[in-house]
DNA sequence: CTGAATTTTCAGTAATTCTTGAAACATCTT
DNA sequence: AAGATGTTTCAAGAATTACTGAAAATTCAG
């Protein structure tokens, strides 16, 4: 399989930028083949496509399959093994969100934890815990607002980010609406823009 | 410089995470170093504490300096450079996000818009625009919407985290006011819950 | 069951990244 | 300006990680 320059481009430039991430070059490359790719892949054709050996190949998709990232399905009369994206990218998103937390940040927050359990034996010592109790509340702040924010169907997730820093505007109506209702009326409608 | 045992766990585990997203072991070990020291440290007690050695240290403050996420300062009296973690964890985190969008996303956005002004020759070619367009659209929405809600002070972010999925409670209630304050009233308070 | 097709494993090699000591460089003190 | 103190650079060696081909394992059709 040949792959255009405009593919070739984005799956170099996505294998680059994995390895950035902590993410092989080559599992990098066939999850950006396969997700531009109009129909699923079989193992010989990523190989041939990215110039890698099939057992790469091989490793790279069992490493995909590991992170939930990549479906597999079978062709009619075809015995081979084929892979694909799935369709949604808010669901891509949220997956590598979810594997993310369970294989780093979980056993990050639960060595914090751990950690501040410890009775300090010295003035430095009650500083670090100090330090890794902020560090700790900080995970935990983000992820389980991330966690609850990536329960929201993708409709009501776009409309959400779409209002960006406005969101405060909200929490302003809200405290005042909780104040008893004082104060001014729906002109604050540019929230919306 | 001796660390307790305490402390080297945590450095130990921040320099194992830290690999795993890209950043070498050094340099981790080196920020979490900082991170929990009660006073800024100079370079040869990094290197005694830590057991690299001297030159390794001083690259792995290059790059953290590049990050902009060290504070260096002189103490009177003591020609050599002493380094700090800033006190705030919520600035730490912005500056990562930061640096990390300039490095990473704006290119990839930038090599994703370059991708969509190329006239699509094949099917497959454009198939892989729509799903480009997809992932820039993605891309674009999540960093703005970041970059914007990191304007926000810390007190106002931690008050929106904490209400994680209920902020579609303040969609709810801003849907209805732009509706012309039809509906109900304050008994909608549970929101704050 | 047999054998063909396909996938996985794994040990060895290749490539990359990390780490170091030595030398160069810089800055201060006298 | 010389010497002391401190920092950076860099080439080479060490360690880690990635990649491959060959062999083993699995799956399926007949």
């Amino acid at each position: 399989m040949i792959m255009s320059p405009l593919i070739q481009t984005f799956v170099l430039h996505f294998g680059e930028m994995g390895s950035r991430w902590g993410i092989n070059r080559t599992v990098g490359q066939i999850y950006a083949l396969l997700f531009v790719s109009e129909r699923p892949l079989n193992a010989d054709e990523m190989a041939d496509a990215l110039g890698f050996s099939r057992s790469n190949i091989s490793m790279g998709l069992k490493e995909l399959m590991s992170w939930r990232l990549v479906k597999l399905q079978h062709l009619p009369g075809d015995r081979r093994e084929y892979f694909s994206a799935p369709e949604d990218i808010w669901a891509i998103f949220r997956t590598l969100a979810e594997e993310r937390r369970k294989r780093e940040i979980d056993p990050t927050l639960s060595m914090l934890r751990d950690a501040l359990m410890a009775k300090p034996a010295t003035d430095a010592e009650k500083h670090a815990q100090a330090r890794l109790k902020e560090m700790h509340d900080l995970i935990e702040l983000t992820t389980d607002w991330f966690s609850d924010v990536q329960k929201l169907d993708s409709k009501t997730l776009a409309q959400l980010m779409k209002m960006g820093g406005k969101v405060t505007k909200l929490l302003e109506i809200k405290d005042r609406l909780l104040l008893g209702l004082g104060g001014k009326g729906p002109e604050e409608q540019e929230t919306n823009g």
